[in-house]
RNA sequence: GGAGAGAUGGCAGAGUGGUCGAUUGCGGCGGUCUUGAAAACCGUUGAGGGUCACACCUCCGGGGGUUCGAAUCCCUCUCUCUCCGCCA
């Protein structure tokens, strides 16, 4: 969440940016400011008190020893009535408290200074176009039939024992899934990040931590019996390892991936672009998470962009960043890069990666510092971004590398595969 | 699942109702000494709120209670450990 310093010191300005994310918070931060100085007002009398009850509580106890009982009757007599007082004053200050957070929970972090405005994806901007568009012909099969026909795929078998959205691969399918998986995670190893396998359950203040809760509340599967969610990315679990962290400044910048299944319920969902393997409930994906100094994070951001880039370009996929506008980010994003893959049979872009900077936002709520120069504690920066997500890449994979003999598997993939051809 | 023990500062570990935000040791940082280092010695060393800066307040796993006063007593939740049972 905002940190109040930020509000409060330009609160036009944080209404203006957050306007470009087409979030109305002049009422929020109004609020929130005039709740913050009711709260410091409360807190001075509120110690002040407390600073009195403590003396006197002290000076009870001198009186007992010393045997004079009266005095000590009369002090305490004293302190019941000042102490009616304080907790008036002490509700108040927690309540104060408990609204500025419980507002600030609802407004979205600010968009960076590049985010262009706009509403929705069509105000995206391509900023980026790399690899070949294959030309396949005009009788080339979508990669739900090209799953059919070489059993790679079933997905009836997926909806008799789960649901929609929860395809069972098969055979060569199965190992294509995980050399995809082997491959990403030994790119991010030689680029410098950490592998960590981490649970795919988290409990309800890792949710908060990353900002999935409270605000995607409703699409993250939710074990009740033990108010534990399945994680929508491993995003929120490896984050989350630096929940309440004050990191010494050797320790940064903190690189790590993770594998990970994925679980989404993708409430509201529905048409065309859930045919096959385009939207699922259940999906692997390797994650890539950095915890950074404030000042290196857009270095970082690049960096993170470049390699994502570099894994599409070894597949020999076309694709395309999208630098994603206000409307399109996410709740918790400063700004966000989206790559896509040309899906070839289907004719349409696939979003295969989100390469974010969070600034301080998540730290916030994570409570995630640093031990400045200065010796004090600062929050630190957090990214993250897929490398990459694995479902539409297997539908591009199949669909672009089709041939009358079979679907070539790509070079870089073959030493995890044991094949170069799925026929 | 059954029985028991426990949760204190970066770590180890005292403290069981009244200057305890907390003895002490280790570690860290600064200094003395040294050509340099080690050792020794001296000093310093948690987080948050608040303030121009102080003052001051809060925090001894979380929440609640008793009391003039709680790290210390009571209730409750969570977690950890030990033993037994079960089990990949």
């Amino acid at each position: 969440m905002l940190t109040l310093q930020q509000i409060k010191a330009n609160p036009q300005n944080v209404i203006e940016r957050l306007a470009i994310k087409g979030f109305d918070g002049k009422e929020a931060i109004d609020r929130v400011i005039a709740l913050d100085e009711n709260r410091r007002r409360n807190q001075l009398q509120n110690d002040n008190m407390a600073a009195e009850l403590k003396k006197l509580a002290a000076s009870i106890g001198a009186l007992m020893k010393e045997g004079r009982k009266d005095e000590a009757e009369a002090a305490k007599a004293q302190v019941a009535s000042l102490k009616e007082q304080q907790k008036a004053i002490a509700d108040e200050l927690e309540n104060a408290e408990q609204n500025i957070r419980e507002i600030l929970l609802t407004v979205p972090n600010l968009p960076a200074d590049m985010v262009p405005a706009g509403k929705s994806a069509a105000d995206n901007v391509v900023e980026k176009t790399g690899g070949n568009m294959p030309d396949l012909p005009a009788d080339a099969l979508c990669h739900w039939d090209l799953a059919k026909k070489y059993n790679l795929i079933d997905f009836d078998l997926g909806v008799k024992i789960t649901g929609a959205g929860f395809p069972v691969y098969m055979g060569k399918g199965a190992k294509l899934q995980r050399a995809l998986i082997q491959f990403f995670l030994d790119k991010a190893s030689e680029a410098g990040y950490l592998e960590v396998q981490p649970p795919y359950v988290v409990n309800e203040a890792s949710g908060y931590g990353t900002g999935q809760l409270p605000d995607k509340e409703g699409q993250m599967y939710h074990c009740q019996a033990d108010n534990l969610y399945l994680i929508p990315t491993a995003e929120v679990p490896v984050t989350n390892l630096y929940r309440d962290v004050i990191l010494s400044a050797e320790q940064l910048p903190v690189k790590n991936c993770a594998y990970s299944a994925c679980f989404r319920r993708e409430a509201g969902s529905y048409g065309k672009d859930v045919r096959g393997l385009n939207r699922l409930h259940q999906f692997d994906k390797v994650e890539i998470v950095r915890i950074e100094r404030p000042e290196n994070s857009y270095a970082a951001l690049e960096e993170m962009k470049d390699h994502v880039q570099s894994l599409l370009d070894s597949l020999g996929l076309p694709w395309h960043i999208l630098r994603l506008c206000g409307g399109d980010m996410s709740f918790t994003s400063a700004i966000t890069f989206d790559f896509e893959v040309w899906s070839a049979a289907q004719q349409r872009w696939l979003e295969v990666s989100s390469v974010s900077n969070f600034e301080t936002y998540q730290a916030n709520r994570l409570k995630c510092r640093f031990r400045g120069d200065d010796k004090k504690t600062h929050l630190c920066h957090t990214l993250n971004g897929s490398a990459l997500a694995l479902p539409r890449i297997m539908a591009a994979l199949l669909e672009n590398n089709q041939t009358p003999d079979g679907i070539i598997v790509p070079e870089c993939l073959r030493k995890y595969t044991g094949f170069d051809i799925i026929d």
